[in-house]
Order: C-alpha cells, then sequence, then structure tokens
DNA sequence: ACAATAACTAAACGAACGTTTAGAAAAGAT
DNA sequence: ATCTTTTCTAAACGTTCGTTTAGTTATTGT
C-alpha cells in the first residue's frame, strides 16, 4: 500500500500528556508539543485531530496510568485506612516525575472550572464520581457510622484530595505527608 | 492646563480586578479588559504601563480588600478558634460576589507556579510567609503545644486554607463549610 | 521495477494576542 | 477666544496562536 508511521501514537501521547500536564493546556502551544513529541504537526493533526482532540487522549492516557492505584483502592478491605494509602499512592506516584506537577486531573479541573467545555466536564465530572462512590464505600465498612456522618466525611476527603493534589504542585513532599497524617487524624 | 481624566484608576482598577480573579492573567486578553473597564486600551497603558503592571496593582488591591480579615486574625486572643474564624471569613468574602472564584491569591499562585515571573512570585511569598507566622502566633496562644506540634500543625493548616481556596470554585457552600468543621475537629 | 498511497516537510493561512501610534477631541490657562 | 497640553478614538503594528495545504519522500503490493 503505502508508508509506514514512524511513530508510535501512544508513545507521542505520552510526552503530550506531560507537557499538558506540567504547563496546563492554554500555555502549552503547538510548537512545544511538535518538540516535545519529536513530530510534525501534520502528524500530530493526522492523528488526533486537533489540540483539543490530543488533550482529550492525554487525559485518558492518565486516567488510565491512575487505575491501578484506584482499582487497588476499590479492592482494599481496611476502609479508612485504604482511603489513606490511596492519598499516599496519589502523591508517590505524582513524586516520581522530575518536578511537582500535583494531579493531572486536578489541574485541569482547576483550569477548566469557568469555561464551557463540555467534553472536558464530563471526564472530570465522571471521574470524581466514580472516587466520590468509593470513598463512601470504603467508609460504609464502619458500621457503626450513620448516613449523615459518612456523607461529611466523603465530602471532607473528597474536599482534602482536592486540596492535596493543588499543594503537591508548591509545597515538599514532609509538608504533603504531614498533612497526610493530620487530615486522618480527625476521622 | 489640558484635558481632564474621565475615569477613576482605583475603580477600573477593580473591575479589571473582577476579571483576572474569574479567569486567570492568561485567559483575560486586553480586549475583555477594555469592555469590563469601560475605557480603552491607551488609557489602560497609560495609566498601568501594560497588562502585568495592571495585573500586579489588581492583586495590591485585592490584598488591601482581604487585610481587614488578615487583621481580624492578627489582633484575635482565642487561638486557634480565631483561625477557625479566618477560614469563614475568607470563604464568606469569596461568597460575597455572584459566582465562586476562590481567593484571587491563591488562582494566581496556582496559575503562576510554573512560569517564572519575579515580581508576582515576591507578591505571593510575602502573603504566604506573613499568614504563616500570624498562624503560628495563634497557635503559640496554647502553651502546652511543643514546637514541633506547632509546626506540623501550621503546615497542614496552610495546606488546609491553600486546598479550600481551590476547592472553593467548585463546591457548594455547604460542603465547604463541612470541610472547615473536619479540619479543625481534632485541633 | 513501478505505480499507488500514505506519511512527511515546510511554508502559509486567518485570527487573536499585547502593544504602539497618529490624529481628533476636549478642557484649563492666558 | 486662542493656545497648549492631555485624554481619547481607532487603526495598525509585529508576534504568536491553532490549523491547513501544497509539494516531497518513502514504503508497500503487484
Amino acid at each position: 500500500m503505502a508508508r509506514t508511521k514512524q511513530y508510535n501514537e501512544t508513545e507521542v501521547v505520552e510526552k503530550a500528556m506531560n507537557l499538558f500536564w506540567k504547563n496546563g493546556y492554554e500555555t502549552t502551544s503547538m510548537q512545544m508539543l511538535e518538540k516535545e513529541m519529536g513530530i510534525n504537526k501534520f502528524s500530530i493533526y493526522s492523528s488526533f485531530g486537533n489540540k483539543h482532540g490530543l488533550f482529550l487522549e492525554s487525559l485518558k492516557l492518565y486516567k488510565a496510568k491512575v487505575s491501578n492505584v484506584l482499582d487497588k483502592l476499590k479492592k482494599g478491605n481496611n476502609g479508612i485506612e485504604d482511603i489513606k494509602q490511596f492519598f499516599y499512592d496519589s502523591v508517590n506516584s505524582s513524586f516520581k516525575s522530575d518536578k511537582n506537577k500535583g494531579c493531572f486531573l486536578t489541574n485541569t479541573y482547576n483550569e477548566f472550572s469557568e469555561k464551557e467545555d463540555e467534553c472536558i466536564q464530563k471526564q472530570m465530572n465522571s471521574f470524581m464520581d466514580n472516587l466520590k462512590a468509593i470513598i463512601i464505600e470504603k467508609l460504609e465498612m464502619d458500621t457503626s457510622k450513620n448516613e449523615e456522618t459518612i456523607t461529611k466525611q466523603a465530602n471532607y476527603l473528597l474536599l482534602a484530595k482536592h486540596g492535596l493534589a493543588a499543594a503537591s504542585r508548591v509545597n515538599t513532599k514532609e509538608e504533603i505527608e504531614d498533612y497526610i497524617e493530620m487530615v486522618f487524624k480527625n476521622l
């Protein structure tokens, strides 16, 4: 037939994801993406349609990457202790890479909170709702708690997780671990 | 001499501040500022130099506006209870305006955390350092606490405040008040 | 070997960005 | 009333943005 692609799509999406993760959507330009992904603008457009499509693909990849730590939480049988471990796992997977970039999903949530982007809002909400459901599930393992307490604690933990992700961009690992310990002290 | 200005500089800065507050620095264009401030680009440039100068002026105005709630915290004599009230005051002054825009300083802190802008970094750090010092001062009112506990609790409260500001952009007032109650439950 | 087809390169597109500038309008001083 | 000085209007500046397109290169099936 014809010539074959000289790049692996999943590989270049990963590079794009890291750039979006570090800089956000608006600040990341096609020029930067070209350089980072190592392929031409034409190739980006033919593979992903446009910048927005590439961003959605990056989000999808990120979700896939964090799904294992989320699965671990889902499978746990130790209630609150599982949630605490999930907090630690989230932070550690963020710190694995060279620079503090926080959580890609939370960064996106913040950047797009005032914009009207249905695709991205939907991706965000589905993830958050899923996380909330899992957290409630874990909290319900302690059968002594009533429904109101569980709702309150779930909301608290979701906000704490959100704040943790936002703060992990600018704070040290020690400060963040102290924070996690304090968060769960109150439960 | 000559013609007089047809606008009040403080008034137009306030309008600019609200726009920056809502949209962030990059997303707010000169065209939007023109419209919102009700004056021409020429007037903006002659009064504030450039977009960056106008942003700094907006930050300064915001700091002045929150200084009274910060002063209230500084003057308090009830230790942790003052800090808790400060959290409530911060949230309520954010919710006074029509839409959840969070804390302008925290939004800026997040947007500029990966950029290299000495002026803005300096403004941010001075504010954060000041807040941390005040919080430590309040915590020290409980003389039974040792230094290590105070440091840990201060870091915890700073992150909690940061997270609160970030979350207040997307969460309801009820969720946020539940969050504050939980943060201070065991301190 | 050759034709067909897809992937690549690089230049250009219009639009929007922050910023500047030339000229018209207006108000105080003489 | 006129001159001077400053504000204001509006058009244009050079860049950069995301996106497209014409033309070249390479690879596969026959």
